[in-house]
DNA sequence: CCTATATTAAACCTATAAGTTAATTAACTT
DNA sequence: AAGTTAATTAACTTATAGGTTTAATATAGG
């Protein structure tokens, strides 16, 4: 599988998510990430190697603890992968944006009329 | 599922990111679509069903034609998603650049001196 | 050395994703 | 009316995702 498809297919997961959103304000081991959730720590173990093979986490190794920390690189290609839709998506904005203008100032009927 | 799940999910397949960057230069017919790929037209029409249950793409009617046309509603909110996290990266890139300037002016020794 | 804690590995279950072929529906064409 | 083209539906297969429980591994601390 080629790494976008990898990185978004992890995203896919609320829970793994959810993991991300957590490490974004520092590192957690395992149980800690595992905690808030209501499945076993077996399972977060399994999401956590999800992101770890799409490198959107990495771990290290203190004593038992495996201290998970996110990693940008996967996130920024997913960003590198939208901007060829930012033109699409603003100029659809600005064609709408135009329009409710135009319907403002009463240049034009609204489709309903 | 979440509509962010099922936006990222939908995105994670190749074959659907393929049709989303065909849609993007323009409206396209299922079969037009269908066209590239080493693939049934019936699989294809699955892949369009998953994005347009995503609400990534939208369908029309004209005649027999079903063309399909890009909806940037879901991108939109994949990049809101990100937004959050660029801080972060940046934060990191910000990190990088600093560290490789110090070593460039020979400030620091590198890692493996 | 023994035991508790942290994590991973193994084996298993179930639902679903992604593809196939064959059949069906719908609209145009002659 | 019959045939062709466009697309979907149905039925089926196979692989994998996401969860479980139980067992194994590794480290810390008395």
């Amino acid at each position: 599988m080629d790494t976008l498809s990898a990185t978004l297919s992890a995203l896919a997961d609320p829970t793994r998510r959810a993991i991300l959103a957590r490490l974004a304000s520092g590192e957690a081991s395992v149980s800690e990430l595992a905690e808030p959730f209501d499945m076993s720590l077996v399972a977060v173990s399994k999401h956590l190697k999800v992101l770890e093979k799409a490198g959107l986490i990495s771990k290290g190794r203190e004593a038992q603890w495996r201290p998970c920390r996110l990693e940008p690189k996967p996130l920024r290609q997913v960003d590198d992968w939208l901007e060829s839709y930012r033109q699409f998506w603003n100029d659809n904005l600005d064609r709408l944006e135009a329009y409710a203008t135009l319907l403002q100032q009463g240049e034009v009927d609204e489709p309903s009329k």
